[in-house]
DNA sequence: TTTTATTGATTGACTAGTCAATAAAGAACG
DNA sequence: CGTTCTTTATTGACTAGTCAATCAATAAAA
């Protein structure tokens, strides 16, 4: 009984199923069969929609840089200065929604992705220099010619943190936050030369 | 023509010829059988010594580790104090045969590898574990309470600017020592509160 | 003759991707 | 309005390939 207009549904069920089989197997051997099944369907239409399992993939990674890009986007909106700013860059990659073990496990399971798909490659870099050129443009008028390095070792501090988190299989979470937070009134203050 | 005593010396090569492996798939789909070809021998060997291909990955995440601390130990072994000791800690992190392209493949596969075997899972943690404690030692004296935080933030930095040069596939590396040097020169100072 | 080293061949399981077939929703048409 | 045609949705069954693990067989050392 087909109802018209699926494909966005059914889309979007495959790529949360995804991320949660990622998170429920613990890498990228997740097959069609089972990320369909937990859609709800078969994996015929799963490889009908999206061509095959690497477009699968690589969507789910887009879906979750894009649930990270609005979350700093959202963060961002309610800001008037720059240091809020930057606090609010750092805080909105440990939101719940960003955090979640699974969501975790796929950004984990995306890095190594990016070492075999040029695709996932550049989404992964686009990530990282959204990140980037976001802390170092409130960095700058701060502490000056200082704020290059210094976004360096706070995204590399968020980075290193998250991917921790991946590991400890514990649920609490946001002393990761506070950590970076502390770097940041650090650097701030001249720590770096 | 049967020379004894082979078993050790086919461990080793199966273990060397698996991190490159892995550096040359960029994932953990490596094969048994094109291990055992790269390392000169039939697959049927390789699980004649390791039993499977798991504990043949652990070995080669084993070996991986033990290369790093056997790094840290002898960076260590020439200090004096405690300032030139964490220097050395971070240092070691970013040597040659740490920071090999595929040493640093096999590092992030292996993170992924932990949320499945319980073994590796059990290696990270003590490879974290002994970072943090070498890192609290000679952070104490130097800064009293504030030393936890700062092990803390300094590991994660080192682990994240580690990751981060997995995805680079460019050739020039120290620059992470350097930002990780920053930090610690910005806690020695007092950064974080 | 027992132990160690070694491999070719095979098995058994799994999986990505294809395809033909079914069925319903709308479009075109007289 | 009813009929035919096209498009969209959907799946069970199948293909072709891969790979981990096993095993029986060979051979040299002790």
């Amino acid at each position: 009984m087909p109802k018209l207009g699926m494909e966005p549904i059914r889309r979007a069920a495959l790529v949360k199923a995804t991320i949660h089989e990622i998170g429920a197997v613990g890498n990228l051997d997740v097959t069609v069969s089972k990320i369909a099944k937990r859609a709800g369907m078969s994996s015929a239409l799963a490889h009908h929609y999206f061509g095959g399992k690497d477009q699968i993939l690589l969507a789910a990674m887009r879906h979750t840089l894009a649930v990270y890009a609005a979350e700093v986007r959202r963060a961002l909106s309610v800001t008037t200065d720059h240091h809020e700013r930057l606090e609010a860059i750092i805080r909105a990659g440990f939101t719940s929604s960003n955090f979640q073990p699974d969501v975790i496990a796929a950004w984990l399971n995306f890095y190594v992705l990016s070492q075999n798909s040029e695709e996932a490659h550049r989404l992964l870099r686009i990530y990282q220099r959204r990140l980037h050129s976001n802390l170092l443009y409130n960095l700058r008028p701060l502490i000056g010619s200082r704020a290059n390095g210094a976004a360096l070792r706070i995204g590399g501090l968020i980075d290193g943190l998250y991917m921790r988190q991946g590991l400890a299989r514990d649920r609490g979470g946001s002393a990761a936050t506070k950590h970076v937070l502390a770097l940041l009134r650090a650097e701030l203050r001249g720590g770096a030369q």
